[in-house]
RNA sequence: GGUCCUGUAGCUCAACUGGAUAGAGCAACUGCCUUCUAAGCAGUAGGUUCCAGGUUCGAGUCCUGGCAGGAUCACCA
């Protein structure tokens, strides 16, 4: 039992002797507001029929009877409705001793749970833009933030790998691409591709316009432009397994893999396990045929299959083409089932747009009528579009904020202003960027992990990604304020870990705020957990080192006269740090010794 | 047009799921480096929480109706 609920314990059983009336609420304590006295706070509001007198005198005598023999708390006050509770700092130091010696101190048990985690899933005919950067961050912070909920996950990536967008870069490159490789141009594999997506495009446009000044009206020359009738051409050799259109399609995607490793390396992000949508595009219509028998889905005179939503508020669905092809949702059905099949899960994550929200609520409530029962567990982790101050992004249209330019942009940026700070002085050229690095990504992390992921945001080049503030750097930087400190005490042969709490018996302020933030870790792990929130880490992160650095600054360490308190703060300090540390773990960002 | 999401300080975001005087950062202004890292700390100023009703001891939060922005409603993915 924490802290918190042994105090509601108390408290119940207090209300319970003076007004004859058992609380059945769980967890109606909550934390006192920073304005007021107090560590946590009563509402008395709720209770007032069976109180039977003025919210006041009732804070006031709950609080003097809880007093009277409470283990935990010393002090009370009553405002309005409200009883603040102070508790002991004897209380506080226990706690923290216990904090301090725990090595993975806010992780949760393991709860024989599984999640499967499916984000990044790139289609392979262009680079990685700072859209897919939200969605990479978000993912493997999610990942990493079940896993300290005590699940068991597994991160899986779904490549696009097929499909006409990877045609139209092959036939460009077929055409234009006079035998260039990564190798020979020094252009990074995915890189290279999007360069040939991007010259599609520009000879499509080209044919267009020559077919409308020939008199073709807009659209028709839309589908009938040449360039676009061979890339279609070119897919349905795929399909067939063409061996040459296979083998150049096999080398290409071959070019952008090794580009988008190297990305995912830099952005800090993996994968236990890949999937590709050229292996799994036929999945599902075995699925289909199990609905119509079962009489979910039905099929139109022209042979293709439907499903029929609208007595859930939904629409109609197609699940199969006249022709007998699939659509996305036959695919998605069928992946549904493999991932259930390779891994039993107890949920299944997808973290993908919110232009797909529709998508994945007619997926679900599919799974749901074919009395899939692991559909229950399914979410999709919905975030919204990152956009520029220009508008939205668009790759043909060369509009993209690119995800290697901008990681690059952002070293350079956290180079120029560790120099101007005259930081670096005793570091190596390569300890320097190793630390521009883990600055560059841990300000983009941050800036894009502690908004909610539901909110589209905007991302403006020169101005979103501060140094200063609420924002990654800060809480690196308080990090590496604290390992100085450590750093000296081990040079000084100071054996923090043997602190007394029994000897301490005045505590600052600052030192119990932070106390109060140490003890809520696990819950806020919890509350993350539960819903798919890095932004509640973040906050947390935050406030963590906002509260620590008032402390830092109001008090002395190593000028402190008590040898014991001496060794008390410095392991205060250890514990910050290592907090911080693990909670910026949770969302991909690492921090320095030194910085 | 139907459905879903969003709307909070000039800007970017919080608000423990219905609690107190709505909080941070940026930008502006005022202080604080002979001390363990000033990428810091303290302070000033900035609000009709889009609007109008309703629910109740209490609403930024819930309900109804508007307004604004976005997404989606393809034999695309």
């Amino acid at each position: 039992m924490n802290l918190k609920e042994s105090i509601e314990k108390e408290l119940k059983a207090v209300f319970f002797s003076l007004f004859d009336h058992k609380i059945d609420e769980k967890d109606f304590l909550q934390p006192t507001r920073k304005e007021f006295s107090g560590d946590y706070t009563f509402v008395v509001f709720p209770y007032l029929k069976y109180t039977r007198q003025k919210p006041e005198d009732a804070g006031k005598r709950i609080g003097e009877k809880l007093i009277e023999n409470s283990q935990w708390v010393d002090r009370f006050n009553v405002v309005k409705g409200f009883l603040n509770l102070n508790i002991k700092p004897s209380v506080w130091l226990d706690r923290f001793h216990q904090i301090f010696h725990e090595e993975d101190y806010g992780f949760l048990p393991p709860n024989k749970q599984k999640v499967v985690v499916e984000y990044s899933s790139p289609n392979t005919n262009k680079p990685l833009h700072l859209g897919h950067l939200r969605n990479n961050f978000l993912g493997y912070s999610v990942s990493q933030i079940l896993d300290a909920g005590g699940f068991e996950v597994e991160k899986v990536n779904l490549v696009n790998d097929r499909g006409i967008h990877i045609c139209k870069s092959m036939l460009a490159y077929q055409k234009f691409g006079n035998g260039e490789t990564p190798g020979s141009s020094g252009i990074k594999g995915d890189h290279l591709i999007g360069k040939y997506y991007v010259r599609f495009d520009k000879e499509y446009k080209k044919e267009i316009d020559g077919l409308v000044q020939n008199g073709t009206g807009k659209e028709h020359a839309e589908k009938e432009a040449p360039i676009l009738l061979e890339a279609q051409q070119m897919l349905k050799k795929w399909e067939e397994n063409d061996s040459e259109v296979v083998g150049l399609w096999k080398t290409m995607n071959g070019w952008v893999y090794e580009g988008f490793d190297a990305t995912y390396s830099r952005m800090g992000v993996s994968f236990d396990k890949y999937y590709y949508e050229s292996e799994t595009y036929l999945l599902g219509k075995a699925i289909v045929d199990e609905g119509l028998e079962k009489g979910i889905f039905y099929k139109k005179d022209n042979g293709s299959v439907w499903v029929d939503l609208s007595d859930e508020g939904l629409d109609e669905k197609l699940l199969l083409r006249a022709d007998g092809t699939s659509v996305y949702m036959t695919q998605d059905l069928g992946t549904a089932d493999l991932k259930y099949k390779d891994f039993q899960f107890n949920q299944s994550i997808y973290v993908v747009g919110n232009e797909q929200d529709y998508h994945f609520q007619v997926l679900f409530l599919i799974l749901k009528k074919l009395g899939r029962n692991y559909a229950g567990g399914m979410h999709h982790l919905s975030y919204g579009m990152v956009d520029l101050p220009a508008g939205k992004m668009k790759s043909r249209e060369g509009t993209v904020v690119d995800a290697d330019d901008l990681m690059n942009e952002m070293a350079e940026t956290a180079r120029r202003h560790t120099e101007e700070l005259g930081k670096i002085d005793g570091f190596t050229e390569e300890q320097a960027l190793d630390l521009y690095e883990t600055l560059a990504l841990g300000a983009l992390k941050f800036f894009l992990l502690k908004v909610d992921p539901k909110k589209r945001m905007l991302f403006n080049p020169e101005e979103s990604i501060q140094f200063h503030g609420n924002t990654g750097p800060f809480i690196q930087y308080t990090h590496a304020r604290i390992a100085a400190i450590v750093r000296k005490a081990e040079q000084l042969e100071i054996d923090y870990q043997s602190f007394d709490v029994k000897q301490i018996d005045n505590l600052e302020d600052a030192v119990l705020s932070v106390f109060f933030l140490l003890n809520k870790f696990p819950d806020i792990i919890q509350e993350a957990a539960s819903n798919y929130a890095p932004s509640v880490v973040a906050q947390y992160a935050y406030d963590l080192a906002k509260e620590y650095n008032r402390f830092y600054t109001e008090i002395s360490i190593f000028g402190e006269p008590d040898d014991n308190l001496l060794k008390f703060k410095v392991a205060f300090s250890y514990a910050v740090a290592r907090t911080i540390k693990t909670s910026m773990g949770l969302l991909g960002i690492s921090v320095p010794e030194r910085m």
